[in-house]
DNA sequence: TACACTATTGCAACTATGTTGCAAAATGTT
DNA sequence: AACATTTTGCAACATAGTTGCAATAGTGTA
């Protein structure tokens, strides 16, 4: 996990900060995406509220992350997957969240759908958030 | 329009105030999305910043406006069609985000494309943002 | 390993956004 | 017009996010 971590950061080329690898530990073990809050929660009193901020704008700025947007305009941040890189993000999957344990997934495999668009309406990203009940969820109640 | 207005928040069982009308009519004289701040601007310093949440949090309820999602979070108004009820919403068009004018749009004739979800997943609604330049946009520029 | 340079962090203060309780004012009903 | 009910404005509070600056930590080099 460590020697996982600072390997990302490396590959970044952003310096090995303990905030950086708290932060970025967080997300390998949560395999849904997260709030700031969730973060804040997770890395407890150790850092301030402002290099978690700044922290998490690095990572999208770097491709490491990216963020989700939700139907109740709560910023969730998730880990890109490898395609991603520095100012070019590849997140054409579709996101899920789920009503039941409110978490938010990355459906990878699940990629966007063509819209056909109006006449003189150029589109140039598709984002796409669909709620409902999770394979967890479902297999659980 | 003062009567459309009128018979608006009649057919919704709700009282006809000056803040509504005010705030009503902002919708009617703008064919985008409206922020929040959009709003507060029209209705110049006429109403509360409180009575203006409120206001916009009862039209919400009885299906007169919806909220649209945005990639950047912020919280976004527009008129439903006709087909919206108090809690019963059926906004299931895309919305289109200019990256010029920064205007937001419903586009009603354009109906979210379903999506295969994986096994577990239950879809019960399903959100669709699309970002790009806008008709009136690419007609001017 | 120590040094110097650069990047990152914490603090404080600030702005924006949204919420709640309560008394005053406006609305609808008779 | 008078009453009961909603709605509004105010004040205070809560949360989210940003900025400048000084202190600290990380990195490459000798």
């Amino acid at each position: 996990m460590e020697q996982k971590i600072i390997d990302l950061l490396k590959r970044s080329n952003l310096s090995i900060t303990d905030s950086r690898k708290k932060i970025l530990e967080s997300f390998f073990q949560e395999d849904s995406a997260l709030a700031h809050a969730d973060i804040e929660n997770h890395v407890g009193q150790d850092f301030d509220r402002v290099t978690i901020y700044r922290t998490l704008q690095t990572f999208v700025d770097k491709g490491i992350i990216h963020t989700i947007p939700t139907p109740d305009n709560a910023v969730l941040y998730a880990l890109c997957k490898d395609s991603c890189s520095a100012g070019h993000h590849h997140d054409n999957h579709v996101h899920f969240i789920c009503d039941n344990c409110n978490k938010t997934f990355c459906l990878e495999h699940v990629v966007v759908p063509a819209v056909h668009m109006p006449v003189g309406f150029a589109a140039s990203q598709i984002d796409m958030v669909v709620s409902g009940i999770c394979n967890y969820c479902n297999a659980t109640t």
